[in-house]
DNA sequence: GTCTATATGGAGATAGAC
DNA sequence: GTCTATCTCCATATAGAC
């Protein structure tokens, strides 16, 4: 692994572990073992190299949520599926957890990749969905693109939950509302 | 106004702002028009005085909530006036906001207040629910702790889509999703 | 490309006068 | 109780050698 790859890497993980705003270049030189002159050299500062590291990051979480949406056939089962793919609740989304540093939000280079990633998201629900509605399984009259925002937001806000308490079981608790409610969306 | 609250109230307005690591004490001592020499006074150090800061925005929102939870009587009735209870959206929840600071959830001391807050706000919403319950006006097997476990994570991950996409129309779509769960929910 | 040494500014707290 | 002056430490970046 080249020393910029390194770089990217470690990053990535301080972005998860710490967010945006708490996480230094001097933990991510340690992390990498990579000297300031390599993180100079390769990124023009600390905003930079976070930009790398988050459309890293983003690129990993939708082919993860691609399997997931594929490993079954109705849209009940899919959505299900991918509410149910493995997560870290006290660790907070890699996404979500960046849009609550008031760095990452007020600098629109920042913002971007986590938007795009959300924009896709909710997009993709969307479409499962309605291929539910189109497949009779679900509700003619159901709302897809609102139920798909719904959806995206239980998730991050489970994940608030789970924080609050410091206890992963409470985001388990929202995704069971969240399934309960897909079940009672069927035609 | 006394020095100590109006540092308490400046903190609490920085801390919805902009958290609590980006908040600095020079900062809050620049909105009270307090000196430094009052702030260490009535508190022991910048946590000390966000405690205070948080206690009293918690205060502040169960009160809000019980208002807009009083304002109907039929237990959907008063679950959507909770959630159309006004908010800003791209500034985010005022105790939720809180959770996605790594010194917060680090500090038992910190994450203490924002954690009984939402205690008592899930809490709140399962009694409402549980009266829907036995008034017959819901389902009899509505699981009611899950049910107001996914309102509360909705509506926190609603300020995450806001924010994602600053633009506070996207709070509105997931809690409109919120609403036509509770209305399938009747009995 | 990668390194170490150094500069600048702000965070958070202390000291001690009034 | 409130003020200003001062201290230490670290975040972020630059300079320049190898």
């Amino acid at each position: 692994m080249s020393k910029k790859d390194a770089l990217t890497a470690a990053a990535a993980e301080l972005l998860w572990e710490r967010g945006y705003s708490a996480t230094s270049p001097a933990m991510i030189l340690e992390r990498s073992k990579a000297g300031q002159g390599s993180m100079y050299h390769h990124f023009a500062g600390k905003a930079e190299l976070a930009i790398a590291a988050m459309t890293h990051m983003s690129d990993q979480l939708r082919a993860k949520i691609e399997t997931a949406l594929a490993a079954a056939d109705t849209a009940t089962a899919r959505v299900n599926a991918y509410l149910d793919s493995e997560r870290d609740p006290l660790a907070g989304c890699r996404m979500g957890r960046l849009l609550h540093d008031h760095d990452v939000v007020g600098d629109e280079r920042l913002r971007a990749p986590v938007a795009e990633f959300f924009t896709w998201l909710t997009d993709r629900l969307t479409e499962v969905l309605a291929d539910g509605v189109r497949s009779a399984e679900l509700r003619p009259d159901l709302d897809v693109a609102t139920t798909a925002a719904h959806i995206v937001a239980t998730v991050q806000g489970a994940y608030v939950l789970a924080r609050a308490h410091q206890n992963p079981h409470e985001f388990n608790r929202a995704i069971d509302g969240a399934k309960h409610m897909l079940a009672n969306l069927r035609a």
